[in-house]
DNA sequence: ATTGGCCAGCTGGTCAGACCAATTTTAACT
DNA sequence: AGTTAAAATTGGTCTGACCAGCTGGCCAAT
């Protein structure tokens, strides 16, 4: 047992551990302030490293510093010659959730089963709470689907919104990047070893579709547990025949 | 229209946007690599940024703005005199979670949401899946609130333990983060305006002392869905009372 | 033998100035 | 006006310097 000196300590130990605040740290928790108050909103341009120098009357080492954070996290983005731009907004946690959540997981079991719990409770919340144009977005997505069963590249991208609009419908900003993380990286790792092309790619397609129907008939009826069902059965179908193609 | 060129493009696309490999990012993922699998463990020292320099062949810039935002992140530590560390294990997840899951969140209905969401799931997995060690680790911090019913700090402790060794015992490592961030964030979020001490504190300590014995009955028979009940009902009345308290 | 002060050397944090490469803007020219 | 070349601007990198805090060894006082 190492003792990490981090172990709890009644709140009355007068001698805490002090805590520097570093320039640059002050200056991240300011940038990052500005942008997720919405004073900074994606596409923006920040002002210039030079210039942000002079505003902070700090050198410009303590400004990159605290930028490249920023960066590497994918809240802001460099491009030389032009400047710093605030990021799109998806990709302002993508990077720290995969940092998170996947930094060091060497399997997929676990990938596979958090997809399986977020899921299935997306669908029942959305169920219960999809607005019309959630409604309006996941019936796109089934459509398309139901035109590219021939074209696996479109079948899966159509999939693929499917889901992120009902994680969107659950009107659950948590459950709908999570949802959103864990699918990419599964999909990330189903296109390292799959062949999309096979002669059961159209008829699993099929299947898939209608499950997918089932799913948004319940959703749309309004009812959790038979969307929380519906989205269960088809995670189950489609963990399975990936689990058989890609073996 | 700005024609932004990162819309889809078929993968064929053999004139794919070049990635800008930048010297910092190369260092960062390198770092990153050792720390994950293990060739740096929790507490070990770096080589000095001068030495760093030497072996990377660049300049010490490029270095600092490599370990910079593994400072940040808290995969690292930086100590003025003393060198840069690999910090404790539980800190190297934290903070990307919060920033990608609680960056702008408004509310705590998200968060609550999630946190039954998660920790239902948890008690079911881990009456399915808990070790022997895990129960002795969950009967210990069951016993622990037994001992402190007129110890609210110490009763909170041992509670908020109870539901981390549960988490622990799903064998799933992002249910197990998942469930550490986002306790962690209620309980800030507690303890900014809850006073501890009032008259029905222990009458509450005893419901809830109860209520976590039925959970912890209902994993070691391995009875699943029981387990799940059990939490539901524990969760709900928690957060009942919470809001109870705090409002 | 222990304690405490002192000092030299190392480490991370910050600064300044310079150069490069890519981009944007400006100016010149057809 | 349209095209092209130069100039200014910007992020990325390097170097060398200084500060502040830590570390370890030395030495005098206890």
């Amino acid at each position: 047992m190492t003792e990490t000196a981090e172990s709890k300590q009644s709140a009355v130990d007068p001698f805490r551990q002090v805590e520097r605040a570093t320039i640059s740290d002050t200056i991240v928790a300011q940038i990052r302030e500005l942008v997720t108050n919405g004073t900074l909103k994606p596409g923006d341009r920040l002002p210039s490293e030079r210039d942000l120098c002079k505003r902070f009357a700090v050198g410009r080492t303590s400004v990159r510093e605290a930028l490249k954070p920023l960066i590497t996290m994918g809240l802001l983005e460099g491009r030389i010659g032009s400047g710093t731009y605030v990021a799109a907004e998806t990709g302002q946690f993508r990077k720290p959730l995969e940092w998170g959540l996947l930094g060091d997981l060497s399997g997929q079991d676990d990938l596979v089963e958090a997809r399986h719990m977020l899921e299935t409770n997306a669908a029942y919340w959305a169920a219960l709470r999809a607005e019309p144009d959630n409604l309006t977005a996941i019936e796109t997505t089934v459509q398309g689907m139901a035109e590219s069963l021939r074209q696996p590249e479109h079948f899966q991208e159509f999939d693929a919104n499917f889901h992120f609009e009902i994680a969107r419908a659950t009107q659950n900003k948590i459950l709908f990047r999570l949802i959103n993380v864990i699918r990419g990286q599964i999909q990330t790792w189903i296109g390292e070893r799959l062949t999309l092309s096979s002669d059961r790619t159209e008829a699993l397609a099929e299947i898939s579709l209608n499950q997918h129907r089932e799913v948004l008939a319940a959703i749309i009826s309004g009812d959790g547990d038979a969307a929380r069902d519906a989205m269960d059965r088809h995670i189950q179908t489609a963990t399975r025949d990936l689990r058989g193609i890609a073996k």
